[in-house]
DNA sequence: TATTAAATCGAATTAAATTCTGTTTTTGGC
DNA sequence: GCCAAAAACAGAATTTAATTCGATTTAATA
């Protein structure tokens, strides 16, 4: 088996994940207490979480409405070279504006999750770097017209 | 204008932005070094950036693989009481494995990001809860196959 | 069971968070 | 432009946390 880099994750590690997961800047004294545990201890454990891309980044999550940040938009995209292509994808998620970039099954091969500031930066956007993308066949825009919840976390087992 | 909560943000709330957003973790000194303050008036300004809801959570970003969450979907729903009605919203937001849902343009009403162990776990969640919410007409489900980006970093301006 | 590795603790040290007071800067009337 | 009030900021003091490291316990394994 190669590359199979096995992940194990005890009740312990589960229970920081949950911690953190909700609250990034808790402290370390503070999980401590929470879990019955020296902050040395834990502290060695996140360390390791980290290392081993458990944990992959901390983010503020910034609410778009204080950057007017308006418009967001859900872009599925047929292309030439086909999913397995790294070429195209590789662009896209370059472009900041791109927050998602997945490729999926069926009949189109990408979807593209993308926040401007409004719909003219949005064509503005798709103008100036999608045309530069080659091998994109159409693309077929939905438009957000209100988000009702929005995270990332994750469903974090007992044990 | 009633609730126009005007959001003001100047150069220095941009850039203790642009770092937390990307860092959460960072400590106010560190953020005083790099700004040329006192580490207490960058304690004054994170408080109010989240006092504003500027700075919504602070989270810890866990890849899915570790939890062995293989499953991501993106279901479009149609509904009968359409995109107004917040019953049918709510309870989709309810759902922990939900992890976005939006009120979208055109014909589907309803864009719902979700996460889950593989395809078994997906169809028995869309079997206990879909089903228990009234006024669902129809889904479409769009199974992502790979993810080549994902991630909630917004655009923040210079000024 | 003996051996090794991993995990944890706890004390010591270093560093950061937090509080508070005084000062400066900004803002908004007039 | 001037004044008053509010906001922003600095800096020192205090509290709290992070980090390090040697000793100890626990777990894994041959």
């Amino acid at each position: 088996m190669i590359n199979e880099t096995e992940i194990v994750l005890d009740k312990t590690d589960l229970h920081i994940l949950r911690l953190m997961q909700d609250n990034a800047r808790i402290s370390n004294a503070d999980m401590a207490r929470e879990l019955g545990m020296a902050p040395s201890g834990i502290l060695e454990r996140v360390k390791k979480l980290e290392q081993k891309n458990v944990i992959q980044q901390y983010n503020a999550r910034i609410n778009p409405v204080a950057l007017q940040q308006k418009m967001l938009a859900f872009i599925f995209m047929k292309a030439a070279d086909g999913p397995g292509s790294d070429e195209t994808t590789q662009k896209l998620a370059l472009i900041p504006e791109v927050q998602e970039v997945h490729h999926i099954a069926g009949d189109d091969c990408y979807l593209v999750k993308i926040r401007t500031y409004d719909s003219a930066s949005l064509m503005h956007l798709m103008r100036t770097h999608f045309t530069k993308i080659p091998h994109i066949l159409s693309t077929r825009t939905t438009i957000v017209l209100e988000t009702v919840k929005e995270q990332q976390q994750l469903v974090i087992p007992e044990k």
